[in-house]
DNA sequence: CTGAAAGCGCTAACAG
DNA sequence: CTGTTAGCGCTTTCAG
């Protein structure tokens, strides 16, 4: 077995001192070119890699950036990882990634062994669980140790820090007002979100849209994955719809599922919408018209923020990025002829 | 703004050693029981947390293991990630996690990395290009540090170390049997997988499994997601088929989709199976038989040995585990009347 | 231009 | 039972 080489190591090799290896690695100025070309070259052929541990000890900080997001099998989330791990790589950055499964405790857990590891900066998701509890010492904790926070998607208002977010309110509100103008008029909204910073605010642009053309009464069903069919049943049995906003992409299938077990058909009966923009939607039968959370670049943004704060000297007030959405128009909408 | 709190801190704080609080807070029998516990008490006032960093420097195991896979949006990779995160948690491990995209620089890149932030052990599943290059040196690099390797799924044998897979040549065969016994006589299998390991395997169980009964020949679709629709149609205007057997969720979403374009219905015309047991597959319309490749089960298996190889003293040679399928029925498929 | 030395936070001999 | 010391691999003054 092959030990891994140190600086030690390449200054015994090369009669040099370990300082001096060190800075030449570095591209110090106070080398000279020779020593540094030799250096350079066995460090290379010894495979010479710098421990990151040793070096985060010295310097303070470890390249690696924590983020915490509520559930993995979630399109939107995966996504969110890709776009994350992409702009960290090429910072040099490393993530560390948690799960916290909609659960607080499992939340604060992460968030805690972040800490031990020293990561340069936090990103997070909040679970289903923090954001109805409102409980976020733990998070203000970590605010106090200085390290850098910034939320996406799932966030709170109550903590002081960086966040990017999707226009949610106007992803609901461009969606109602799209299904209205293709002519329906009894539009329900179903949301297994609503417990959520975001399933709140695209409510209220659901809400919001159906006041503004004054044409009809909001219809909301609120219910979970594991309820929906149920929940849904009992609704159309005593409402009549023609269309069905919904806050996810699961909920968007699990809801033209049910409707077809009650013989009405998408979208020739009623008109579906959903959120998050992924393979589900766009492979369904018939394909999901959604709007489009731009996920990878959300991502992205959540990271870029991150790095500028670990970045800034002076500090700077908290403040939000918004990305706007997109309506992706596909087969579980259609336009009804008056 | 508030600095996490050292050893050194609580022993200048009580007046100690700092040595004398490192070894109060292990627990060491050299240490009485009354400072321990006044030790203990103050570092939970002072809420002490070890810098992990230091710790690994130190004792050259840092608690965390390092995984890579090659996609994030397939739902097995989720769920096996999920699986691994629980079982890595339970023993105190932390995950970092990379995604090769299905691409060899990358994964090079990710093992590098790995490696830098002394990860105590790599699980990883191969990229696609790394399956069909075959080019192996850099995981061999890494057993020849002495870190623990262990495969999963896409595996390769070329490399000496232990590795859990499924049991795709049986899921397969099993599969393939089962489409025959329900009355289908032209069985097709299409592969998006074909450059890669379990993509094989589960080829040679379907070509068995025809075999087994002599009663037809075999058809063989190798395709990719993006040419999927094209290279269906033109099979199916060649060739009159009543079953296909996909190698994954979504190329059993796409399938029937074509078939669906094509005319033909699903499970009335054709039946479809495909493998993993993820939510496309169970709310799809029709939801989808499809052989479950216990993912949960997988990942946390891999850790499991990950660790078990990181205590483990004495050498021992590398071993397979592997893990038995399950057909789970669905309404993608039906029996054919005679 | 190069080297010696200190120190990041922690553990573990080894003394006392 | 408690403290001193050395050292993990690296960076960074400060001397030479």
């Amino acid at each position: 077995m092959a030990t891994k080489t140190t600086l030690k190591a390449i200054a015994e090799y090369l009669n040099l001192s370990i300082s001096t290896v060190s800075k030449a690695l570095a591209d110090s100025k106070e080398i000279s070119e020779p020593t540094k070309i030799v250096v350079k070259n066995t460090a290379r052929q010894l495979k010479y890699r710098p421990n990151a541990m040793a070096r985060g000890l010295k310097n303070n900080h470890t390249m690696t950036l924590g983020v915490v997001i509520p559930n993995i099998l979630h399109t939107f989330f995966a996504k969110v990882l890709m776009g994350m791990e992409e702009e960290a790589h090429k910072n040099g950055y490393n993530l560390v990634t948690c799960i916290s499964n909609e659960s607080l405790a499992k939340e604060k857990q992460s968030l805690n062994m972040l800490c031990d590891v020293s990561v340069d900066a936090i990103i997070i998701s909040l679970a289903s669980e923090t954001q109805q509890t409102e409980e976020i010492e733990h998070l203000k904790n970590i605010l106090h140790y200085d390290i850098p926070l910034v939320m996406f998607d799932r966030v709170s208002s109550l903590v002081d820090c960086d966040s990017v977010v999707i226009n949610d309110y106007k992803g609901a509100f461009d969606a109602t007002s799209y299904l209205m103008e293709i002519g329906c008029k009894n539009i329900a909204f179903l949301s297994c979100l609503s417990k959520t910073s975001v399933g709140k605010k695209r409510l209220t642009g659901y809400e919001d849209a159906i006041k503004a053309k004054g044409s009809s009464t909001t219809k909301i069903i609120n219910t979970s994955l594991n309820n929906l069919d149920a929940d849904l049943n009992t609704f159309i049995s005593n409402n009549a719809i023609d269309a069905i906003l919904t806050t996810d992409e699961s909920s968007a299938i699990y809801t033209m599922n049910t409707l077809r077990t009650n013989g009405l058909e998408v979208p020739h009966d009623v008109s579906v919408i959903g959120f998050t923009d992924g393979n589900l939607a766009r492979n369904y039968f018939p394909s999901v018209t959604t709007v489009n959370q731009q996920a990878e670049i959300m991502g992205s943004k959540a990271i870029k923020i991150a790095i500028e704060n670990i970045n800034r000297t002076v500090t700077k007030a908290a403040s939000q990025e918004i990305i706007e959405t997109e309506l992706v128009i596909r087969n579980s909408t259609r336009r009804i002829n008056f």
